[in-house]
DNA sequence: ATGAAAGCGCTAACAT
DNA sequence: ATGTTAGCGCTTTCAT
């Protein structure tokens, strides 16, 4: 924009070599100087404006202290507090956090990929749930550090930030039951996502432990469209009603809400509904909404830890931290109808 | 992280320069390089599995291709679309966005500043509302591009995208007095948020044209608190109750919902209610809000095109685009009651 | 404690 | 059409 200043332009004016000026505004090399002149070397810096180029630094170093990450839109609400908590660790440490969308493409994927690595990214943390594990496997390979949040490895050796879906989806079901619910149905997300299939597992896995017959119903989207036609489908047949419905995330359980609604039928005292994942206003929807509360905030700090960790090398192998999440109550779940 | 593949490495095994190797792999230059030798070179490259580095090229051609992104919260719902927005134009560019959070702090916002400075970014787009303009004014005296989004400019010569705020409050006040309704009031956002301003502005102005007596509270925050407490506060005193509530934005119209349900009253039958912005779900709360859309993807779209031709030069000044909005009316809004 | 020199990987002006 | 050369601004051995 201007003409810049470079260090050699305070090395000149201070009367010093550029190497002394390095040594002395660097944290690490400071000690390696004289006092006086790190002081005089400052006091220069700071009259010329001088604003290290952190790309030439990148350039010899050959540390961009950049973190890619990729996920799927920023849009989705459970991503921005993701996001937020991983910069929060990365921003105080020196890294910055370069966020791409894939929109659910693969090719996207790839090439927001490959476009992060001309970057000279240090590593990633990758939150796309339904990735060919191809790419990260050749990630892995290349010897590229990285993390997953938010998502299983699926095999590839990187470590993984998870919420404790399983445990989650189990309290879901015991609060109902303990509200005398004895028929559940379980508004699964698509296949292909690793989240979706937890959450399946765990709600097949709690009705058998407490006892009652739970049925799956699968969705084509984590979307408010997608639950609402799924329940739509199902009110509409001959079938059983159910009393209680545990959404695979809080967009499904929207969309349950108006299916309800347009069926008639009221929540939660005619049905119970819970979602997952306590996103934003949750709470604020009629009624607030019962729903599992997952640490996002939290994942995307311990996420970037592990990445941060791994590429220092203090990592013995890949590990897989899972995070409790809570059950929070509010106004969409109560006792059965009889 | 393995052994990079340079630029030489292709050169080598393909038996040329350098200089050749690297005008034959770029888009413009390539018209200069034999087609057989260009076929080659990039036959080599993809065999080695070269991936250029960007940093490199940077420093070289003093082109970072990465525009900083000021933000005051990710997780205000408003700007994923606007980053979205500016990420979907600067993506097929070659640009990537670099987006930083200042939690509404001015020292926090410096830093980050300086930070994306020392990364050598081609230019900002700055949407914090409450900036000081100090640090505007500076970087355009240092030759900084930028460009502001969903605020003014105040003064600084930059360039500016905002949606027409004025005629959505309009459309509002109208909405409401073709409804009926004599006693309006307006939830204003914090002073010194130019949003706050021009909103509460343009309620005073419609409310002279449609000679209805409008009153103006403002809140501390834009936040469902403290439009809940502002609406208390305003219920609990003896005034003349309003039968129409215009707010500044969608959380303080949420807060609205909460304080009238609280005390008693009904939305819309005893009191309608009207949001601005348009956020992520505002459809689906109980009643559906009535607000006014603002194009943030849009606005995003037309920041990042504003800047890249400021970069690019081909911009005669500053200029300032004002995007329609759109009153969207749902369930909210209803005839006053008598 | 500081200077000297080399070079990170690339592009661009100049030469041939 | 291609080779040569010279850096971009910085860090980091190696000397002194």
């Amino acid at each position: 924009m201007h003409k810049r200043v470079t260090l050699a332009d305070v090395a000149q004016l201070a009367g010093v070599h550029p190497g002394t000026v390095s040594r002395a505004l660097n944290e690490k090399t400071e000690s390696q100087v004289n006092q006086a002149t790190a002081r005089r070397v400052r006091r220069v810096a700071k009259q010329l404006g001088y604003t290290p180029n952190a790309v030439a630094r990148g350039l010899r170093t050959r540390l961009s202290m950049t973190i890619g990450v990729i996920i799927p839109d920023l849009t989705n609400p459970i991503f921005p507090p993701i996001v937020r908590g991983i910069d929060s660790y990365l921003a105080p440490r020196g890294y910055s956090a370069l966020v791409v969308n894939t929109d659910g493409s693969n090719t996207a994927e790839r090439t927001l990929f490959e476009s992060l690595m001309e970057r000279q990214v240090d590593g990633f943390i990758v939150a796309t749930g339904h990735s060919q594990h191809q790419l990260m496997a050749e990630a892995h390979s290349r010897g590229v550090h990285a993390v997953m949040v938010n998502r299983d490895a699926n095999g590839v050796p990187y470590s993984s930030v998870i919420g404790d879906d399983a445990q989650g989806i189990r309290a879901a079901v015991e609060h109902l039951v303990k509200l005398g619910h004895t028929k559940i149905v379980h508004l699964a997300g698509p296949v292909g996502f690793s989240t979706s299939h937890i959450r399946a597992s765990a709600f097949v896995a709690a009705c058998k432990e407490y006892d009652v017959p739970g049925r799956v119903f699968d969705t084509p989207a984590y979307s408010i469209e997608a639950g609402q036609e799924a329940l739509d489908a199902l009110l509409d047949s001959q079938l059983d009603p159910a009393t209680a419905i545990v959404a695979s995330n809080d967009l499904l359980a929207l969309g349950a809400y108006h299916s309800l609604r347009s069926h008639g039928l009221r929540c939660p005292e005619d049905v119970s509904v819970v979602g997952f994942n306590d996103m934003p206003f949750a709470g604020d929807f009629q009624p607030p909404m019962t729903t599992v509360r997952a640490p996002h905030f939290e994942m995307g700090v311990e996420s970037a830890r592990l990445l941060l960790s791994e590429i220092a090398g203090s990592l013995s192998g890949a590990v897989m931290v899972t995070l409790p999440v809570s059950l929070v109550i509010r106004g969409s779940t109560a006792a059965a109808p009889h």
